[in-house]
DNA sequence: ATTCAAATCACCCTTTCGGGTGAAGGAATT
DNA sequence: AATTCCTTCACCCGAAAGGGTGATTTGAAT
């Protein structure tokens, strides 16, 4: 952003040392201002486009893998944290014990907490909750 | 794109009647040339910035929810109709059993082709089955 | 202080999944 | 004719998942 800034004074600067330039040829070649205004406005015009393209292209990476949570559906459903963490990480592919040795927990307390989750997902397989998680926004 | 085109030479011939209106004016009022021309560079810049995003913002809108099968990572991977048939219910979040219903054969048909995919897709789960392919573009 | 939700774990039982092996029929290729 | 691949199905076994019930602890709210 900042060396955008630069550049574009860098360029402008340039320009009038040019324009000089170009008031001293102006009397010697008798070449009409429109020519020397049309190179202007082709330079500035693709200085333009690439400014342009510098400042979106930032927009185009961030709106790309954006993902927010619907923290409202959760509260909806009464999906507390920590059903809403070993629903992350079975949408990651991992079996229960899995996810119980990542949380260090029992595998009981994992069952119990996916039976919660399909329960208030309203699902009865694991690759349901997951399917329905994501088109709630619920993970990434 | 063509509308782009078109305006921007509106706008160069506005220029050439602009640049010969202000010829007499210069000569009227003693306004150095540098101003215009600063003038017209900010003109094309502007044109430049607003040309430059048309053409990107088309790019952002087109790389959306498009989805297009890899068909060189199916055959990379050997995998046949039928198993990518069954991959596509899998995703679905369908049981073996409903699979088997739903193409009309036996729960160890669906059983094999499962195995297969999870050979080839080199995984050990179904939920991570569906997940790699995704990745892959197997499936939407 | 009492109530309540969340988190933890246990035990039971049934169903589903996944791995391994084998095999039969059919279509396409060589 | 022989080979290869796809599809289909069977059986066995162990692991994982899911359903139900009940219990303890802890922290936050009333």
């Amino acid at each position: 952003m900042k060396r955008t800034v630069i550049l574009y004074g860098l360029a402008l600067a340039g320009l009038v040392f040019l324009l000089k330039y170009l008031e001293y040829r102006l009397i010697v070649h008798d070449l009409s201002i429109e020519f020397y205004v049309g190179l202007v406005a082709l330079f500035f015009t693709g200085l333009g486009i690439w400014a342009g393209l510098k400042l979106t292209r930032k927009q185009v990476v961030m709106g790309g893998p954006e993902f927010i949570l619907n923290e409202s559906e959760l509260q909806r459903l009464g999906i507390s944290k920590r059903e809403h963490e070993v629903l992350e990480l079975m949408a990651k592919g991992l079996s229960n014990q899995e996810i119980a040795d990542k949380l260090f927990v029992s595998l009981n307390t994992i069952k119990t907490h996916s039976s919660n989750l399909f329960l208030k997902l309203e699902v009865s397989r694991r690759t349901q909750a997951v399917q329905r998680a994501k088109e709630l926004r619920l993970i990434p």
